[in-house]
DNA sequence: TCCTGAATGGACTAGATGGTCCAGCCAATC
DNA sequence: GATTGGCTGGACCATCTAGTCCATTCAGGA
C-alpha cells in the first residue's frame, strides 16, 4: 500500500477488484479462490499480492468498498433529489428495480459476514454506508416537510433493509414493495402497484 | 440417515448439533472446522460422519434448522397471543431484547449465506420461517382489527427484519425500535421509549 | 450367552488454496 | 542509453481440513 502506483498499476488494480467483484456476485464468497480471481482477471499470483499485500483479506476488503459505493451510486440521481412526492416514487422504483435485479444474492452482506469476524475494518464500511444513506433520506424527508425527518429517514431505511432482506431470503419482492410504500406514507402519498392476487411468500428456487 | 438411531445415538447427534450451534454463534461459520466441533463436543471424526453422512454440509444444515426453530420459540408466548394492544407491546419488547442480546452476530443469516449457493435445501428453512412468522403476525393483526391484516403482518415483519439488519451491521438497535413502533402503529398505539438524545448510527465496536 | 448392528476411536489421505520467492520485463527519468 | 523502481510470470511451499477406513467396543434381542 505504501508503494506508489503508476497509471498502469492503478488500472491493473482496478481490473482485479472489478473482476473479483463480478466473480463474487456470480458465485458465493467462499466459492471464489484467489486462483479463480487470477484466472478471471488475467493476472498472476504475484500481481495479486503486489496490489493487495494483505492477501485475500485485503482484496475482499477492497471489493467490499467497491460494492458499498455502488449501493448509493445506483440510487442516483433520485436519492439526492428527494423532496417532492414524485421524487419519492421515482426513488422507490429505482430501489425496487435494483434489488429485484440483484435477486437473491447480496455481495455486500456476504462479504461483510465473511470478513467481519476477523477484520475490524469492515464494519465501518457498511456502517458508514447506512449512515450516509439515512442522512440522504432524512434530508429528503425534511425537504418533503416531514414532522420528524430523522425518524422518517430511519423508518424508510429500515423498510428498505427489511424488504431487501426478505427478498434475499425468499426471492419475493412483495415485502419490499409493501414495506416501502408503508414507510413512504410518512413523506408522500405515492403508492405503487403491489402485485396481483393474494400475497404469498414464494418459496423461491 | 437411513440407519436407525438408538436413544444413545440420538442423544449424541443432538449433542453435536447443539455444540456446533454454540460454536458457530461464538465465532463465524468459516471460523469453525469439523475438528473444532469434534473437540467441542467430545466426539470423534467417525461419529461426525456417522450422524451426518453428508459431512460438513449436512451438519450445518442441521444447525440451521436448529437455529431457525429457535427464532420463533424465542418470541413465545407473545407471538401466538398477539391481538390486544398490550400484547403487541409485550411482543415488541421481547423481540428487541432478544436481538439486542444477540448483538452483531446472526448465526442463521451466516449459515444461510454459507450454504445457500450450493445447498438448495437451505432456502426453504428461512423461507418457511419467514412465512410462519408472517402468518402469526397477520393473525395477530386480524385479531387487532387491522383493516388489511395481510399487509400489516408483512409490514411489521419487514420492520423487524430491517431493524435487525441495521442492528447487525451497526450494533445500534435504535432503528429496530423506531421501525417497529412505526409499523406497529398499524395495529395499536403502543409506543416505547426510543432512546435519549438525537439519534446517531453508532459505529459499533 | 451369543450375535448383530450400531457407536466410537483415531490414523491416514487427498486435494485445495493462501501465501512466498525470485527472476525477468517494462517504462519513465536523468 | 543507462538506471531505478514498479510490474509481471509462475514455480514452489506449507498448511489446513474435509472426508475415508478399519479396528474395536457396546448394547439389546434371540
Amino acid at each position: 500500500m505504501s508503494t506508489s502506483l503508476t497509471r498502469k498499476g492503478a488500472a491493473t488494480r482496478e481490473r482485479i477488484v472489478a473482476g473479483a467483484a463480478a466473480l463474487l456476485r456470480e458465485r458465493g464468497v467462499d466459492e471464489v479462490s484467489l486462483d479463480d480471481v487470477r484466472a478471471a482477471t488475467a493476472t498472476s499470483k504475484s500481481q495479486l499480492f503486489h496490489y493487495f499485500p494483505d492477501g485475500r483479506a485485503g482484496l475482499l476488503l477492497a471489493v467490499a468498498q467497491h460494492e458499498a459505493s455502488a449501493v448509493l451510486r445506483d440510487q442516483e440521481p433520485h436519492l439526492t433529489s428527494l423532496g417532492p412526492p414524485e421524487s419519492w416514487a421515482a426513488w422507490r422504483d429505482a430501489v425496487i428495480e435494483r434489488y429485484e435485479a440483484q435477486g437473491t444474492r447480496c455481495p455486500l452482506a456476504a462479504l461483510t459476514r465473511q470478513l467481519a469476524p476477523t477484520n475490524p475494518e469492515v464494519r465501518p464500511i457498511v456502517s458508514d454506508l447506512l449512515e450516509t444513506w439515512r442522512t440522504r433520506l432524512t434530508e429528503g424527508a425534511r425537504r418533503a416537510g416531514a414532522a420528524d425527518p430523522e425518524r422518517s429517514g430511519l423508518v424508510i431505511l429500515a423498510a428498505v433493509q427489511g424488504g431487501v432482506g426478505i427478498l434475499l431470503a425468499t426471492g419475493d419482492s412483495t415485502a419490499l414493495r409493501v414495506a416501502l410504500d408503508a414507510a413512504l406514507a410518512e413523506v408522500s402519498d405515492a403508492k405503487g402497484p403491489v402485485g396481483d392476487g393474494p400475497f404469498r411468500l414464494a418459496g423461491g428456487g
